[in-house]
Formats: C-alpha cells, structure tokens, sequence
RNA sequence: GCUCCCAUCGUCUAGCGGUCCAGGACGUCGCCCUCUCAAGGCGAAAACACGAGUUCGAUUCUCGUUGGGAGCGCCA
C-alpha cells in the first residue's frame, strides 16, 4: 500500500514554525516512501477561518519547498459529503439527535468537575429516542461506545491505551449544520485513504474518539504519529511573544529555507551524529518511527549557525535576488552599488542572516553615514596614516585590473616597499573606505567600493587625517 | 480536578543491560591563525531529575515521587 501523508491547517493564522515542522514531517515521510502527500485546509470554522490565512499558509508551502500532490482541499467544499455521512451514522444508530442548551451543557460540567470527574456530556438524549424536533440547539452526537477501551500503537509515542468510559459523545455536525473537526477529520482522511496521519502532539486526545469513528464508519485505521510539541526558548509553549513565529517572518530576517528545514529536521529527528542534511538526504534518511518523544526548545542560535552554513555553502548566484530584495527593503538601490555576488562572497562569512548582509553592505550603496570616532582617532589621525593613504590613493589609481586579487598584490606591494606590515596599511585604508574599523577582508572592502568611490573616500579620509 | 504524554550537558541530541568515570552539534570560555570582524584549527567547562525494585550488572527494563507538557468545546 502506497504511503499517504496529509498536512492539514486550519486557516486561522500564518503557518507557523511548529505546523511547518508537521508539514516537513508528513512530507518527507510521504517523500521517503515514494507515496503522496496531500494539503488540506481545515476551514470548518467559519468564525476564525480567513483567506489572508489560507493565503499565507501556501506561501510558506511554497517557500519552503514542501511540494503537495493533491491539494489544496477545502473542507468548505465538502459539507455534503459530512451530511452523507452523518446522516448514515444516523440511520444506523450510531449517533443521535441532542437538544441541551450551551447553558445546560456547561452546568453539566460543572457538575461533573464537582465531583471530581473529567467535565463531559452526559449522554441525556443518548438513549431517550426522543422524535426529532427543529431546533437552534440541535447537534448531533455521536454514541461512544460506554465500555471497553481504545488501544493504538503511535508511530511515535508506542501503545496508548484509553478507557472508553473517558470519552463523551462528541457532536458531529454542530447546530449551525456544520461538522466538528473530529468528524470532518475522520470523514476526510477516510476519503482520502490517509495511511499514516501525522500530526502535533496536542491531537493524542482526540485519537481514541477517532479511532471509535473509523470503526463506527467501518473504516480501516490509518496509522497514528503524534510529534512532541516544539516550545519557546523558554520552555513555554511558543507564541507571539517569542519574536517572529510566521514562517514568512524567517525570510524576512534573512533566513534560508534549507536553513529552516535543516533546523527542523533535527528538532525530534536525529540520524546518529550527523547535523547537516541537504533537502536529498533527508528524504532519504527520514522515518516517522525515528522521531523523538519529548518536546524540544526553539534555539535560534542554532538556526543561526545553520543559516550561516547554508549563505556559505550556496551558489551566490542563487543567493543574489534574495539580498536584492533585502537591500531594496533596507530603502537601498540594488543596482547603486556592487554586483550582489561580489557582496555575498565578501560577507557570507561574517553574518548569519541576509537581513544582516544587506545592513553590513549599506557602506557600498550609499555614502558613508556614520564616522566610527574611535576608528578615526586611532587609525587615521595618525602620523603614517596620510603617507599610506596617498600611497595607496596612487598606486590603487594606477592598478590595471580591479579585482580583489590583484588590490591584494598591490597592498602586499606597497607594504613592503614602504616597509610597513599589512595591518599598518589595511586599517587606515578599510577606516577611509567604510567609516569603521570593522568589514569583511581589505581587498573585498576597497573592491566593493569601485575604482571610483575608493579614491574618492580616500581623498575624503585625507582631509581628516590629522 | 480528571485523563493522556514526556524526562541525558544551557539547547538539540547519540545511547536501544556491560563497549559510558556517557559521544556529537549549537552556544559559552581559552589558545592558535590573522589587516579588523568573522570563518577555520586545537582545547576546556558542562548532563543520565529523585527513590525503590528486576539483574551478577542499570543512562538503558518495571513501579513510584517530583517536575514539565497536552487535552477535557457546537476550536482545530
């Protein structure tokens, strides 16, 4: 039997990082098994439910690379189907008609958690046959079985056992005549023969009310993975408060989606010792009987490392529109200033973001802004400082080719032939170019600058020299 | 309150009864390299929550305690 995988988001927010691990997962065991991976939307929810939601929520599929082969289905486009079948349910007594206010619901709870019991329903219109009546409180319930127990074997967390005697009739189509979530779930993933439903932690309770469901439905059982949660760097659940959550949040702080998926890979997984996993190797390695069962942080220190990683070890050809849109967004014009190849081979090494790129590479698209004092006082307002300078304004004026290797040979050059070391030459030269003591290598800084700008700037460093 | 789940360095994890006075990675600290900052190299500190049991032997198995998480909706 081919492997089937299905993401499915309910659409009331953006796709956040702990549902983009959820969808890595399902889609790279459906990958890994040569199987299909289906998106569906669970828009059930009228309420909360939003297109800017939905339209967030593929644009961050989309980002991250995590292609679907069905999809997507809109639960919205279904209702029928959940009428189908709830109304078989019906016929052949396995649910019932109940007519209990929200009021009454709730006080039923309350006694219940009174007496020191799990608040549930209490099953009143279970048994009465009572004739069906229109009404605004009708739902449909679904009858439990009362004794005896659900056990299912997790991908994940091994054998779950619950006792029916725990679970309540659950409504299965909603006053307002659409289906609950467990029921459109069950419907849904019944239709569209799910073999392995993947999914956050927070679903183990509402298994074994499926599971009863699937059989009532005399559906066979898919298989059940339930991932552990993924917190916030403080242990909390993660949320708003722990800065940027939406996936598209990461790409606009300068994060490569290799980089994430790398990152969430390994949040749960682990292959032995091994850290780096190219989008391949995952496929290849990846098994939902692999995962972890307890619930890790969110380190983005390690993020950071990994996108470092990755701004390294990618093409910056590939790299290159990605920082054009940062330096657009940073109110930069691309086209002002060096190639974004050029900026990328120079800086990749020193920052761990794009966002970060694009600010360290402001020195190359506009004019210096900000003098570093400091960086003046102690590397240009020195005696040698104005020789060097005008050394290296003449020779640099007179270089054949501009590239950074043949800047390096001539700064070795002039080096020696003014018996100078190279620091003594390079941080007067990268103050006059940048305004501060810090930026990538020399010959990458003056080179980035343009034959032009450079002996601009260091004619403008002159005139500050002491 | 009730039910379910979880528990190895700060963090992510390896470990599937002896190979572990516990290995790797990120982070931290030190040294080296060096034109600054990085990157890189080398090195260091850093963990089996606790208590019983099973066993010749427990990080590994069982139970309990503690701690954390999830759920108990006509939300998903």
């Amino acid at each position: 039997m081919t492997v089937r995988t299905r993401f499915a988001p309910s659409p009331t927010g953006y796709l956040h990082i702990g549902g983009a691990r959820t969808a890595l997962y399902c889609w790279l065991q459906a990958r890994h098994h040569g199987g299909q991976f289906v998106l569906r939307i669970e828009d059930t929810d009228r309420e909360r439910s939003t297109g800017d939601a939905v339209r967030a929520i593929l644009e961050g599929m989309q980002w991250l690379g995590l292609d679907y082969d069905e999809g997507p289905v809109f639960q919205t486009g279904r209702l029928d189907r959940y009428r189908t079948v709830a109304r078989g349910l019906l016929d052949a007594g396995k649910a019932y008609w109940a007519y209990e206010t929200r009021e009454q619901i709730e006080a039923m709870r309350a006694q219940a958690k009174a007496r020191g019991e799990k608040p549930r329903y209490n099953g009143h219109y279970r048994e009465l046959s009572a004739p069906f009546r229109e009404d605004p409180n009708r739902v449909l319930r679904f009858k439990n079985p009362l004794s005896g127990s659900v056990v299912f074997e997790d991908a994940v967390k091994g054998r779950v056992e619950w006792r029916n005697e725990e679970l309540d009739d659950l409504v299965l189509i909603r006053s307002d005549g659409y289906p609950t979530y467990n029921f459109a779930v069950v419907v849904d993933d019944v239709d569209m023969r799910i073999t392995e439903v993947i999914r956050g932690d927070d679903h183990v309770n509402n298994t074994p009310r499926q599971i009863n469901l699937y059989q009532a439905l005399g559906a066979p059982l898919p298989r059940f993975a339930h991932l552990p949660m993924i917190l916030g760097a403080d242990g909390q659940k993660l949320s708003k408060r722990h800065g940027a959550v939406g996936v598209m949040q990461y790409r606009e702080q300068g994060f490569l989606p290799e980089a994430i998926l790398n990152y969430l890979v390994r949040l749960g997984w682990s292959h032995g010792d091994q850290e780096v996993f190219s989008r391949r190797q995952m496929v290849e390695l990846f098994e939902i009987a692999d995962v972890n069962q307890s619930a890790s942080r969110f380190d983005m220190a390690k993020l950071s490392w990994l996108n470092q990683h990755y701004l390294r070890s990618t093409d910056p050809a590939v790299l290159a529109p990605e920082l054009r849109w940062h330096l657009a967004r940073d109110g930069l014009d691309p086209a002002a200033g060096p190639a974004a190849e050029d900026v990328i081979v120079a800086l990749r090494e020193r920052v761990h973001t794009l966002s970060e790129m694009a600010q360290r590479a402001r020195v190359w698209f506009a004019p210096i802004a900000h003098w570093d004092e400091a960086a003046v006082d102690r590397h240009l307002r020195t005696p040698a400082a104005a020789t060097a300078l005008r050394a290296l304004h003449t020779v640099l004026a007179q270089l054949p080719g501009w590239s950074p290797q043949a800047i390096h040979e001539a700064l070795a050059a002039t080096a020696e032939a003014h018996a100078l070391k190279l620091g003594q030459l390079a941080q007067p030269l990268r103050v006059a170019i940048t305004g501060t003591a810090v930026s990538p290598a020399i010959e990458h800084t003056v080179y980035l600058a343009g034959r032009r700008e450079a002996l601009a700037r260091i004619e403008a460093a002159l005139a500050r020299t002491a």
